[in-house]
RNA sequence: GGGCUUGUAGCUCAGUUGGUCAGAGCGCACCGCUGAUAACGGUGAGGUCGGAGGUUCGAAUCCUCCCAGGCCCA
């Protein structure tokens, strides 16, 4: 228009532009619109350090006396960096504890690491060959050399434990890290003995054979990252077994018309196949599978039993004649040999046909030599069949005097030909040759390892507890009604483990461990009662489990009386024992498996630090980890606690998914796939992290891509955009003590009607721990009600409205309850932003402690009643969008605030709740429309009649740029709304 | 090989007990704003719900099998 370039307004602005840009009250605030993460967090963390955030939550806990609510932190491994599994874990738990304190309860979180175990002493040991120093511990005692081992393990673990705590900080985790449980710890060790001396009380404890890798060499066991596998030239042979009972033989094969006598004159024959002869003196059963289909048929000159599949191939390896078939006699299932029995070929016994369900057909013979002491699934079997655990092989590879005397004494490896020579010259040979295989071997001596049964402690599944049911029936019982799963399957899955477990293997032979305070006499009798346990437990909390290689047995048990202990073996009680007393004792060297040590948590930390009372019913409330732990920690803690005081430690247990990569893949380092927390940590900062974990579905796989941090980066930036709008509009408002009501036919009410529905969903989200629906609703929430409906509404008053008008302070006292209620909302996600919002919100400068959002907790919902009729009104504005959407595309305008909008307003409910509206606020609500619209006018219009008028010839307010129908010139000049004209002060 | 589990638009995910359940956000395309501006607003296109059978009047949703993943065992 000409006439604004001769305006007054004009030429009073600065230079030749008219504008009445000074004159408005636009969005100032020093909440930049960068978080620039990476550099700030630190501070955030800084401030909470210097305030003791940790602290200071459970004074305010103590002060308020919140209600404990109880939460356990799993131990991870003390050994190298965090990886993506840490950190989704770890933030999660996060979650759980900042989302419970801001609830007003009293959540300490303690972190813990586990400390023992093979990682750390193998990479040690490692180290120790590499630098020449492990043969001069190889001089020292027994007790000396651990212990020098020991002293480098703790070192390492220190190291680890000192990084990842560094790490899990800069996650912004809040937690008790200047009190950390570590499994190491003497008082945490003193705890896991308490418990392991209640086992023993329940007599769930016991000794028995077991097979393990062991290094000849080393007179040893090793575990299974020991060994390394190298090839080897072994013998395979195959042998035939003589059936004992020949009538059951002709039977299952369906040949009962044949003479079982005569039949027995042919020798009918068991066929095996084993590439360790030297194992054959331990035979006590050859395995069949129950489903597969074996054969009868001369081999050799011998009926033999071997499987239909691999008869073809195992005949053709001595017997080039192509006429097999003919030879076959008959064919039954491996369930139909179950039960028959044959002859051993050297010793003297007759075994039995047992089933098998690892059975297979890739090689042999489809019937498996099975030595329980020999092997670990030969084992199974073993004890499946009530068989003897039998291990005729001394420690130092060398024969017992149980086999046959052309054997006793001598080396297996020699033993493996002169068996073979044996079975030749008896003619069970079948076939034999040398090959070469892939053979575990120990990793420092490269010598070949062998399986071999010893004596190991174990925890009875199935054993009744003293006057109770079994472990396995007790945690079956209790994880079907007592425990609370998230997700609902984990109970399926827990459970159907439980079922098939089989007893728990509590012993290792190393060093770096919490040992098994177990005394042995001269004769191998061993002594291991509620009270040496507890006694050891004393001097352990002392000194550490260093005082089991540091101090002497009559040291360890000093306090301890044989005579008045109920539970002690008759030969210690024995007065000839008496008087030699416990220095004439052997320590076991045995360590736990340190799965025993972290499942004793519940009590080494939980009761110990007063956080739960597991024995006077108050468990933990929730146990959080990958579900992986639902056969690992959760389940050693369910069977550790069973077994000492009949309850489980916990009442729910969640579990989150484990992390792929984008293609669903697993991560590892080998595939080149993986991520690396630190660099999501130093390019997106730790609040971004979170987000994104705040928005992913934890209970499957979860896929992770840097493609998906940044598309969290985005939408943490809209919401972050969103708090500093609110922020910048409130920079010349203080919050009033009294809080006027709001009237209900406001826009306000029905935003802060809106935020209170948003915020008791988000609650109730974080209750169940959909973190995910949170999210989404608080995204939602800042996208779309506040930044798309409210903030675009409310702008043209804040900016242009008297600074004090009515309407204006009370949207701005409605955006700062919005901006409080948000902070508090978002602070158990974003713990950085949401406090650096919440301080710019209260104006306090960087050094200022006095305000922090983690010490507050949830708003309560706002005493507002938004009218029903807002729900049309928004119905309305979304139909009027098409309707102007459809005007642009026409291009009858371009600026929403060119044109007028004509309403629909069917039912007249909307002319209705003008009236309302008006009389409430005093204000037009075909106004209030407009704004909601971003137009300059709004008419209210009968059914067909919505439709847009251009405005464009009308006069365009200078200040508001509305076309609203109240501009004139001015008495300064400019053209001016009524409202912008008694906002400036002109006439 | 077994137990549990996942597979819905390019991406991340919603879809209670089978019947407007084919949705949201991001991204993308187009438009607007330029007084939230390395911002903001509006509109739109996109999927045979891993595949194949089956039950049913009707299935993303129940059953069977298969394919591709994950965890834990063997």
């Amino acid at each position: 228009m000409s006439s604004e370039s001769s305006s007054p307004a004009s030429t009073q602005a600065q230079g030749d532009k008219p504008s009445y840009k000074q004159t408005l009250n636009l969005p100032k605030t020093a909440f930049p619109m960068r978080a620039n993460l990476v550099q700030n967090e630190p501070a955030s963390m800084k401030r909470w350090d210097g305030m003791r955030l940790y602290d200071t939550l459970r004074q305010l806990s103590a002060d308020e006396r919140r209600d404990l609510w109880s939460f356990h932190d799993g131990p991870p491994y003390a050994n190298g960096s965090i990886h993506l599994g840490h950190l989704l874990n770890k933030v999660l738990k996060d979650f759980v504890v900042r989302t419970r304190t801001m609830q007003g309860l009293d959540v300490p979180y303690v972190p813990g690491w586990d400390c023992h175990g093979l990682p750390i002493e193998h990479k040690v040991m490692t180290e120790l060959v590499e630098s020449g120093k492990a043969a001069k511990l190889d001089t020292l005692s027994d007790d000396d050399r651990r212990m020098a081992v020991r002293r480098e393990c703790r070192k390492y673990a220190e190291k680890f434990i000192k990084l990842q705590t560094g790490q899990m900080r800069q996650l912004l985790t809040v937690a008790d890290y200047d009190h950390p449980y570590l499994t190491m710890q003497p008082e945490y060790e003193a705890a896991t003995l308490e418990v392991f001396a209640n086992l023993v009380e329940h007599g769930l404890v016991y000794r028995a054979l077991k097979p393990v890798h062991w290094s000849i060499a080393n007179q040893t066991a090793l575990a299974e990252a020991e060994l390394e596998y190298y090839d080897r030239q072994d013998l395979s042979v195959y042998v035939w077994f003589e059936v004992e009972d020949v009538a059951a033989l002709l039977k299952a094969f369906g040949l009962a018309g044949k003479d079982p006598k005569e039949f027995a004159d042919l020798k009918p024959s068991l066929m095996i196949w084993t590439t360790t002869p030297w194992t054959l003196p331990a035979n006590l059963a050859v395995a069949v599978h129950p489903r597969y289909e074996y054969v009868l048929a001369m081999m050799g000159g011998r009926p033999t039993v071997i499987a239909a599949e691999l008869y073809a191939k195992v005949k053709s390896l001595r017997e080039k004649s192509s006429a097999h078939g003919a030879a076959e006699l008959g064919r039954c299932k491996g369930a139909d040999l179950l039960g028959l029995t044959y002859r051993h070929p050297f010793c003297n016994r007759v075994s039995p046909v047992v089933s098998a369900e690892y059975v297979t057909l890739e090689d042999g013979t489809g019937l498996v030599h099975t030595a329980p002491g020999h092997g670990a699934e030969d084992f199974q079997t073993g004890h499946a069949n009530g068989l003897d655990i039998y291990c005729p092989v001394r420690a130092d590879g060398t024969y017992d005097d149980t086999v046959p005397d052309w054997l006793r004494g001598m080396d297996i490896w020699k033993a493996n030909e002169v068996i073979a020579k044996r079975l030749e010259d008896d003619g069970a040979m079948y076939f034999s040759h040398t090959f070469t295989h892939s053979y575990p071997h120990d990793w420092r001596g490269k010598t070949p390892v062998i399986f071999r049964a010893t004596e190991q402690w174990f925890a009875a599944v199935d054993k009744p507890r003293a006057g109770d049911l079994d472990l396995r029936t007790l945690a079956l019982d209790q994880t079907r009604d007592d425990v609370k799963f998230y997700p609902e399957w984990g109970r399926n899955r827990m459970r159907g483990m439980l079922e098939s477990r089989p007893d728990w293997c509590l012993s290792r032979q190393r060093a770096w461990g919490l040992p098994i305070p177990a005394f042995f006499d001269a004769d191998g009798n061993y002594l291991l009662t509620r009270r040496t346990v507890m006694c050891v437990a004393e001097k352990v909390r002392v000194k550490g489990s260093d005082a089991w290689f540091t101090m002497s047995p009559a040291q360890l048990l000093e306090g301890y009386d044989a005579a008045s202990d109920p539970d002690a073996p008759d030969s210690f009680k024995a007065q000839a024992w008496q008087s030699v007393g416990p220095e004439s004792l052997r320590k076991s060297s045995d360590i736990f498996d340190v799965w025993f040590e972290s499942g004793c948590s519940w009590h080494a930390v939980m009761d110990q630090r007063g956080q739960a009372d597991l024995a006077n019913g108050k468990p933990v409330e929730l146990y959080l980890e990958g579900s992986d732990q639902h056969r690992g920690w959760f389940q050693v803690s369910l069977l550790t606690a069973l077994g000492a005081t009949g309850r489980a430690p916990f009442k729910a247990l969640l579990t989150h998914g484990f992390t792929v990569d984008k293609d669903g893949k697993k991560m590892s380092k080998s595939l080149g796939n993986t991520i690396e927390v630190e660099d999501l940590l130093k390019k997106y900062g730790a609040d971004v992290c979170r987000w994104w974990v705040a928005s992913i579905n934890f209970e499957g796989d979860i896929k992770v891509d840097y493609s998906l941090f940044d598309v969290a980066g985005e939408s943490y930036r809209k919401v972050r955009n969103t708090l500093r709008f609110l922020l910048s509009n409130l920079d010349d408002y203080t919050p009033l003590d009294q809080r006027e009501t709001m009237p209900g036919a406001s826009l306000d009410a029905w935003v802060l009607g809106e935020y209170n529905r948003v915020s008791q969903e988000v609650r109730a989200a974080y209750d169940r721990y959909d973190f995910r629906a949170a999210h989404s609703t608080l995204y939602d929430f800042c996208n779309d009600t506040l930044s798309a409906v409210y903030l675009a509404a409310t702008k043209d008053r804040l900016y242009c409205d008297r600074p004090d008008s009515m309407r204006r302070r009370r949207t701005q006292r409605a955006m700062w309850e919005l901006c409080d209620g948000l902070c508090r909302l978002l602070a158990p996600i974003l713990p950085h932003t949401a406090d650096e919002a919440y301080r710019s919100l209260w104006k306090v400068d960087a050094k200022d402690t006095s305000r922090c959002v983690q010490l507050t907790t949830y708003l309560d919902a706002i005493d507002v009643s938004a009218d029903a009729a807002w729900t049309k009104v928004m119905a309305a504005r979304e139909a009027s969008q098409q309707t102007l959407e459809a005007a642009r595309a026409a291009q009858v305008i371009e600026n929403p605030l060119d044109a007028e909008v004509h309403v629909q307003d069917a039912d007249g409910a909307l002319a209705a709740f003008a009236t309302r509206f008006a009389d409430a606020t005093g204000d037009s609500f075909e106004a209030e429309f407009a704004d909601l619209l971003g137009v300059s006018r709004v008419k209210f219009v009968g059914p067909g009649a919505a439709r847009v008028v251009a405005l464009a010839d009308e006069p365009r307010c200078e200040r508001s740029w509305k076309r609203d129908g109240t501009v004139k010139q001015r008495s300064d000049g400019g053209w001016l709304t009524d409202r912008d004209a008694q906002a400036v002060g002109v006439a």
